[in-house]
DNA sequence: TATATTAATGTTATATTATTACACAGTGTT
DNA sequence: AACACTGTGTAATAATATAACATTAATATA
């Protein structure tokens, strides 16, 4: 469950563009797009983005260098978080589910570690793509 | 287990630069040290990598940006990689757990969906991070 | 051997992703 | 008021990665 952040401008505007998009969006086509909105320079676009994954509203997809929205209310603000990729049409999913969240979120190892944070991404053809 | 690929000599001399390194190393940070082994643009970096990654000799932590040997003769060139990342000293190590591997691997989603590739990585503190 | 094919190289230029540095404004606290 | 903290605006630049094109080496196979 997501603790409730008041955003500021820049942040509502950037968080409003990721979550409406389908696809993971890009730091430089964010810009693009927000910069009839009096958001001009990468620095301003890279700050919300910054502040936004801290807090849980978005995720970055590390493999693509882009930026989901988080609609999984079970994801502890960035901490643990898994998608899949499709690797023809780019579709990215976030994952929710308990059992895999809780193996990951238990896994030790060898040395006895276990860890505070991960981000796994799985890659394979989504539905569409593997039936055409 | 590898198959064995002859390298050629770009990619022998980057490998045995990263293979050698105690650390993940950045693209960039390559080229400075082979320069003087006659390896001049960044592209020429990159092809040796790419090609490098493929055959599963090294593996690139994504989000660093960076790259490192192979060392665990049970990942299946590249399709199925775990690394655990310090966030303070950044030291990075590849996970080598049946466990895991086998879990992922099964691993389905909703749908019942299969993945032919994933990459894990946790963070958290070293052992020496976290006695200091 | 000749020739076709594929993979790798070398080089220049450029695209894409991300940060440094500095000045300033708003908010809350002591 | 003085201070700390967070966010903003702007310019410049650093760091990461790819496109395009010409050439050479290695492999395969007719």
């Amino acid at each position: 469950m997501h603790k409730e952040h008041i955003l500021t401008k820049n942040q509502q505007i950037i968080f409003d563009l990721i979550d409406k998009s389908p696809e993971p969006l890009k730091a430089y086509s964010i810009l693009f797009n927000v910069q009839k909105r009096g958001i001009k320079a990468p620095l301003q676009v890279y700050r919300a983005l910054d502040k936004l994954v801290e807090i849980g509203k978005i995720h970055k997809i590390e493999s693509r260098n882009a930026f989901i929205a988080c609609h999984n209310s079970s994801c502890q603000v960035a901490k643990a978080t898994a998608f899949s990729i499709c690797e023809i049409c780019e579709k990215v999913t976030e994952i929710s589910s308990a059992g895999l969240s809780k193996y990951l979120a238990n896994f030790k190892d060898k040395d006895g570690m276990k860890y505070s944070k991960y981000n796994l991404e799985f890659f394979g053809l989504c539905k569409k793509c593997n039936t055409r």
